[in-house]
DNA sequence: CGATTTTTTGAATCATATCAACGTACGTGG
DNA sequence: CCACGTACGTTGATATGATTCAAAAAATCG
């Protein structure tokens, strides 16, 4: 729970018993690789912050090729929020891609713990405001990259991480094939 | 304004008094097609709220040519939160393609609205809640369309409002050029 | 080790871009 | 309210970036 909470000390100061308050709302789970959070065709119920590891969101398209979408890695929220809104089913999957720590907290709970502790509010507002400001940029890098330049733009905005995944996983998403990631790998050195 | 209050309290609820005390946080502008919110280079000073009209945002890339990122239309935000949350320079322009209604806070001026009344946290929230899972669902439909699926679902999705712009802003947005938006189109009819 | 998973190769193919030219429509000022 | 100019849309020929498929090579894991 170190992690979250200094998360949310980032955004908004809380005192220690607000802090103390704020962990009964919170569940704490450690995973395996490969396990799934989130199936397709699943309400997604929780709310999920990585603490340690690494997840992946993605969909099964028609070919049957999973197509991820997402990332979270240590610090991020992700859930599908369509379907955490609406309680809709969702058409994604999110994975844990390393053994993983995760904090949740489930649509309900989190409506009664803004309703205790509204200047939660801000700390999600903010949240998803950077959330939202990165996928506006995103949307641009979709646009304005040729593939080979989001390779090379992802490898030095995230130096590392590409280390941690297969990179049939980077290909996926980035958005093309791993055979085509292989191609310009090749290109330099 | 009649807007932008109708927008509110279907997220929270507010009486009169609480709305009047708002307007005054609120600027209101009638800005002409063609005139700009926003431009590359420029720090995005203002949150802005459609009443009526039209905007697009939109960056050049190296070719000189315009790429749109997204629409904005009645009851929709739009601003670059990058450049918002952090007042650092923005790579987009934001304009109008109609005339339009236009309510605008700038950013002092939101983070005194969210002191003084803390509950639109919580409109901020939900409204940036619900742009990011749209968000989400974009990049998936971007990923799992071909660009004749992608005109067809934007087309049926939206519908009315692709005769609102000229057509290569359509293809524009939706990532293709506009001679192959004549040619899908050719082929249905 | 052997078994599975991941990455690489190369050839054929496809979706979409590019460019240049022509056709159409539309709004603005005379 | 017409005519002109500019903005928009279409066409066809050619080019290209990226995919597909099948198979081999390499890396990882139990």
């Amino acid at each position: 729970m170190k992690g979250l909470i200094a998360h949310i000390k980032n955004y908004i100061s809380i005192d220690d018993n607000e802090a103390s308050q704020l962990l009964s709302y919170f569940k704490i789970s450690s995973i395996v690789k490969k396990e799934l959070l989130l199936k397709e065709g699943e309400v997604c119920r929780h709310n999920y912050f990585v603490e340690k590891g690494c997840l992946r969101m993605y969909f099964v398209n028609d070919k049957g090729t999973e197509q991820i979408t997402q990332f979270a890695i240590e610090n991020w929220w992700i859930a599908d929020y369509m379907s955490f809104d609406r309680q809709t089913p969702s058409p994604f999957y999110i994975q844990a891609i390393e053994n993983a720590e995760i904090i949740s907290i489930d649509h309900l709970r989190q409506e009664e713990l803004l309703k205790e502790m509204p200047k939660m509010e801000r700390y999600f507002r903010l949240v998803l405001q950077r959330a939202y400001a990165a996928h506006q940029l995103r949307i641009k890098f979709l646009y304005d990259f040729s593939k080979e330049e989001s390779y090379k733009h992802f490898i030095s905005g995230f130096p590392g991480f590409a280390q941690r995944i297969p990179q049939y996983m980077l290909a996926s998403y980035l958005g093309f094939t791993p055979e085509y990631l292989s191609e310009i790998r090749k290109k330099k050195g």
